[in-house]
DNA sequence: AAAAACTTTGCAACCGGTTGCAAAGAAATT
DNA sequence: AATTTCTTTGCAACCGGTTGCAAAGTTTTT
């Protein structure tokens, strides 16, 4: 069926070593030769088949993406960045939705029987262990969205989650709310853990009480606005900091539905800053992680452990940032 | 680095044909040799490579998934319920994003460098001649929420744009509303084309006036709110018929700014029914394409194809409904 | 027990490329 | 013009599997 580099050769009149050098760049080719073989592949409609290649070369040019978070728009923009930063670099994503597999280590091994040259886990839900495991299986391996942990043993890119917390406690502070909340996003997610911990150490050095914490079981609308009434059970609380825009606008809702105003009544802070916050029904204040910004590094550091696998695992932490709506009291004025 | 199929025989002691044939099921092989084949496999963490496999086969067990919208959550549940159940099958998506890419020609060289094993093309703005051109080049294509033509040359799923369009005019018309207008996604898309056709039509037969007909620039909140202030100039304008949900939300908050109020006011009909759509602050009536249903099917013909190339071209069509939430008038009692 | 029918196995060629090596050819040096 | 150096080229082996074929081994039939 497909046109392969003999019949190029026979046509050319070269040999199949010559064929495969003009295709190759670095390879040493007069310039005779190259235009015969070019001539002749143009006239055959040839394409050297990337399989092929990859056999003999032992790279694919495939990048595993493993994500296990279609809920979320948040991961809309992940997509379409990291799938158009690969194609600028002439790569391609096998992607693997996780939720669907059984086993992590199924993943493993599938994406170690393609060949993968690397892979992108992106979630902040899996601990550093599943991206761990593809080191172990000799891939080289970038976790983004992962723990930040100083003794790092696994490329980590992402943001600092306990900071974030931090930044949500100082948020409330300044704006002198005294009595809050946290609705986390799923309690197994380590980002989740981290920005807890953040959140709720920094809110104890400022003074503030946090009146109730508790956890949405997903990144989804409804489970924010489920756990939501957790949080309304308390009355005294007088701002929410949500794990997600998309827990938060449940959130919100729920707030609204029990008859509560936003800001007035109730202030609420989210995380990620995907489009749906700027809408006006929501006009959500929140916290926003550099997407773009994560994702180019990730994939500039999968290219480079690809071409020199025995760099040092690497941390690359990326800084957030408030964005002003209207979900929280403004700042008072500065004398 | 890897093990490989020669050094498994070795330490089983048989050929490397039997190992091969212990790895590919159908292949006859006896229970002993089997047994002795896979403990030397497991001691040796043994999998057969899936390059070697494809080259071997000429199967990559590859599908390409093209798409080109990046933007819309409706995609999201696309992108789960392609990469879910192709993964079922034991196959593997090849993300393209097109919009990243320069010209569509490129996009069928890649896919046919990488000898996918087939295309779904999973979009409704793009001319069938893009899904053919994959056909010309030998590869089986799906034009998912393609254009549905009597004389197919080219398998297409999804639904039938035209008449949904008149479905929104009946629904309009049944809701006593006079006068309307349609409010269409991109305008080269082919699903607006033919949903307006249905629309304009049907609308005419039943005696609604369209006063005005617009298009959003593309599938965002954004271009959804900027289209509705055409719309808003005409202030007779009793009901609009949006291409899609998201445009649908912008251009809701676009007349709540001019201060209408929803549905009192003015109507809304939506495309596509997405998570949000049943957003308290939305509460949007939409018709609801069968997602699920569209994509199960591609995924099926797909399979189909490619264990039989020469299937003739077929159409396959699901039903869509309205999903009545609160953004048009109810229907009047029926006596 | 021999013949016939069926299974299992290994050999060797093949899938479509790449690449080290040595020979051939061209250009530069003396 | 002969020698040295550099470039280009083809040969042949290899990447890691699959598979048609014939020989060897089993089982069934007579």
């Amino acid at each position: 069926m497909a046109v392969t580099l003999k019949e190029v050769a026979e046509l050319a009149g070269v040999s199949r070593s010559a064929v495969s050098r003009t295709f190759t760049d670095g390879a040493s080719v007069s310039a005779r030769t190259r235009e015969k073989v070019e001539k002749a592949a143009k006239t055959l409609g040839y394409k050297p088949s990337l399989i092929a290649r990859s056999l003999a070369t032992n790279r694919t040019k495939l990048i595993g993406l493993v994500a296990n978070n279609f809920q979320n728009p948040a991961f809309l923009d992940v997509f379409d960045l990291f799938t158009s930063e690969l194609q600028k670099r002439e790569l391609r994503p096998l992607l693997v939705n996780l939720s669907a597999e059984t086993s992590p280590k199924k993943v493993v091994e599938l994406l170690r029987q393609y060949s993968v040259d690397g892979v992108i886990v992106a979630t902040s839900t899996l601990p550093t262990s599943f991206a761990i495991a593809f080191q172990t299986a000799g891939i080289p391996v970038i976790h983004t969205f992962g723990k930040f942990q100083a003794n790092a043993n696994v490329h980590v890119v992402g943001i600092d989650n306990d900071y974030c917390g931090a930044m949500a406690a100082r948020t409330f502070s300044e704006r002198g709310y005294r009595t809050v909340a946290l609705l986390g996003g799923p309690e197994t997610a380590t980002s989740t853990q981290d920005r807890s911990a953040g959140f709720q150490r920094t809110a104890a050095e400022l003074g503030l009480s946090v009146a109730k914490v508790c956890f949405a079981e997903n990144y989804t609308y409804k489970a924010g606005r489920d756990a939501m009434r957790n949080v309304l059970e308390n009355p005294d609380i007088e701002a929410v900091f949500c794990g997600d825009d998309l827990i938060c606008m449940g959130a919100m809702d729920a707030a609204r539905d029990a008859g509560r105003s936003i800001p007035e009544d109730i202030g609420f802070l989210g995380f990620n800053d995907i489009g749906m916050a700027g809408w006006d029904a929501y006009a959500l204040t929140t916290i926003r992680q550099p997407i773009r910004d994560i994702i180019m590094s990730s994939v500039e550091l999968v290219v480079g452990m690809v071409n020199n696998p025995d760099r040092s695992p690497e941390i690359r932490l990326f800084p957030c940032s408030v964005i002003e709506r209207g979900s929280l009291r403004p700042l008072p004025e500065t004398a």
